[in-house]
DNA sequence: CGCATTTGACCCGCGC
DNA sequence: GCGCGGGTCAAATGCG
């Protein structure tokens, strides 16, 4: 936004420069002119004028748009304040006064019942969860799925790990901390060993310690995986990792072969990716992930990592606390969790057709992100960005319809103009991308050539990311609280965000260059939101050229919030992982 | 030549 | 115990 205002204030001078002061090769034409005869001089004065008075024009433009974003932008401040007041508020409350049975809340209390309820286990005491897990096999596995621990990259999902002796080894954390926890676990073993990524032999040593951590006290224990369903064209979908393929096996019921990859970023992380055409409908990819990195992540892997750790989340934390959807947003729950390990298909609507399901198995509890439900009719302006002149840049000649990330609920304050984006709070904004965070809020995928999925870069400010903090959807009231009431949600919303400005670069760099975007890669997030150099690849500047016009008041918003020291839901999207761009990404661009 | 991918073989768990 | 299917290994192959 700041720099959005100096760049329009140097178009302004600019734009003053070319009226006042005509440069000097303007003067000697001026020179010429002179000496020809007046008709043909006032002929030039009039095309000069012509000239000022468009520049003028346009002048103003920007300067309305420019007041337009102010406002946007000291809107979503305060409505991220008061709901972040709100939300601690809660917060103590529920500290204060645990109900005995979150199940039994009653929907009276207004609270409450407006917000989805993922406690992610902070709230549930030791005693608690047993009681649940004997209540049923059911409960048991997706007490398993927390052992089996897919990383949960939320430190509340720590804390609830905490509540349990047993559990706590287990998990592992999918976060930046978490991840360097593990990685300097695994580290420990690899310099005794002082080994890299291991010959078979290391190998399967390897993974006979994982699953060592993984059974933990209970044999039944599994990983969970987080699947991730979105329409996408390169045989993978890029997550901002490096993954090698290690094998293709036709899945039975489907013709198209499931490809299964392991990650190579660091050596002996355990994490796999399997990748699979939906036989119904081949332009969906599903991508189940299973594991936890142990080691850092670029920024756009953490968008991944922490999306699916935020579905993870809600996985491991419908075992141990209620869901509570807002029916009257249009989300709602499929019911009480699964009583049995076989029955246990749970889904929870999103708006605009969304959709997440838990599937629970007795071997691999999975949540699937659907990013594939029809667009809403007003998809089709995702990303007009309050100008059309962007509008080329997200414009991939898809052919699929633009991915939304919307929140179709009307907000009470929808801006004035409905192209504008992203808006604060109500009207609908979008957000094209498949990433699995944004299918927690609907997002509908539209990839180009895999392009990377950027990277909230939770934990990581220090990491520049190419994929930059995307301006999120259009926040209505309810999905405010949605966010503000469950930080797997704030997570899952940041990766959203991010993956969706990392899926622009994907889409844009593999899509091919088009003139406008050359331009704009030459910007880089972190430098367009004054956070200095970013290492970002040139295919990350696509998105932060993006929102360096239109979506910056969210970007310098998030930037803002994010120093706050809490931890902003926008604020993941700063770094930008650079070197995993979409285009840029070896392993990547070999899958595409 | 090194690295990634391909692909058939093998291992293992689960259901009958 | 056997067969099936999912998952992985590792030699062969391809590519830069």
């Amino acid at each position: 936004m700041i720099k959005g205002e100096k760049q329009l204030g140097s178009h302004e001078e600019q734009f003053k420069n070319e009226a006042c002061s005509p440069s000097p090769r303007e003067r000697s034409q001026m020179d010429e002119a002179s000496k020809q005869t007046s008709t043909s001089l006032k002929a030039h004065n009039k095309v000069e004028e012509d000239k000022l008075a468009s520049t003028r024009a346009e002048m103003g433009e920007v300067r309305e748009e420019n007041k337009r974003l102010k406002t946007m932008l000291s809107r979503i401040v305060e409505d991220y304040r008061s709901l972040q007041l709100h939300f601690n508020g809660i917060l103590q409350q529920g500290q204060t006064k645990k109900p005995a049975d979150p199940s039994t809340a009653t929907p009276t209390d207004h609270e409450e019942s407006e917000f989805i309820s993922l406690s992610l286990g902070t709230s549930t005491s030791n005693k608690e969860e047993k009681s649940r897990v004997a209540e049923g096999k059911g409960r048991e596995d997706l007490m398993n799925i927390k052992e089996g621990g897919l990383s949960l990259g939320l430190s509340d999902c720590k804390v609830g790990a905490t509540n349990n002796a047993k559990i706590q080894p287990d998990v592992q954390i999918l976060s930046p901390e978490g991840s360097s926890e593990d990685a300097n676990k695994e580290d420990g073993m690899e310099t005794t060993t002082d080994q890299q990524w291991p010959p078979s032999k290391t190998l399967k040593n390897l993974r006979s310690a994982e699953v060592d951590d993984d059974i933990g006290p209970l044999p039944q224990a599994k990983r969970a995986r987080v699947s991730v369903r979105a329409r996408c064209d390169a045989p993978t979908m890029n997550d901002g990792c490096q993954w090698r393929k290690y094998g293709q096996k036709i899945a039975k019921g489907n013709p198209c072969p499931r490809a299964y990859y392991r990650c190579t970023v660091a050596a002996g992380c355990p994490v796999r990716k399997q990748v699979q055409r939906c036989a119904d409908d081949m332009s969906i990819l599903i991508t189940t992930y299973e594991g936890t990195h142990n080691h850092q992540l670029s920024a756009s892997a953490t968008a991944m990592a922490s999306t699916t750790s935020a579905a993870a989340s809600m996985l491991t934390s419908g075992s141990s606390t209620s869901l509570r959807f807002p029916a009257a947003a249009g989300l709602s729950f499929g019911g009480g969790f699964p009583s049995s390990a076989h029955d246990a298909s749970k889904h929870f609507f999103l708006p605009n057709g969304g959709a997440a399901s838990i599937t629970s198995s007795p071997s691999y509890p999975t949540i699937t992100l659907d990013l594939t439900s029809p667009a809403s009719a007003a998809t089709s302006q995702a990303f007009s960005l309050g100008s059309n002149r962007f509008s080329s840049t997200f414009g991939h000649g898809a052919r699929y319809p633009p991915t939304s990330f919307s929140f179709s609920n009307s907000g009470p304050s929808a801006l004035s103009s409905g192209s504008a984006w992203p808006p604060p709070a109500g009207g609908a904004g979008y957000l094209s991308y498949g990433s699995p965070a944004a299918s927690l809020f609907n997002g509908r995928h539209q990839q180009h050539g895999g392009g990377d999925v950027p990277a909230a870069a939770l934990y990581q400010p220090q990491r520049a990311s190419a994929s930059g903090g995307a301006p999120a959807g259009a926040l209505t009231d309810t999905i405010a609280k949605v966010i503000t009431s469950d930080p797997g949600f704030q997570t899952a919303l940041a990766a959203a965000i991010t993956s969706y400005v990392g899926t622009q670069q994907g889409g844009k760099s593999s899509a091919g260059e088009e003139g406008g975007s050359q331009q704009l890669r030459g910007l880089k997030w972190g430098q367009h939101l004054g956070l200095g150099p970013s290492p970002s690849s040139a295919g990350a500047a696509c998105s932060s050229a993006l929102l360096a016009r239109s979506s910056s008041t969210m970007a310098s918003d998030a930037v803002a919030q994010g120093s706050n020291g809490q931890r902003s839901f926008l604020q993941p999207s700063l770094g930008l992982s650079g070197s995993h761009s979409a285009s840029t990404s070896p392993v990547e661009n070999r899958e595409q």
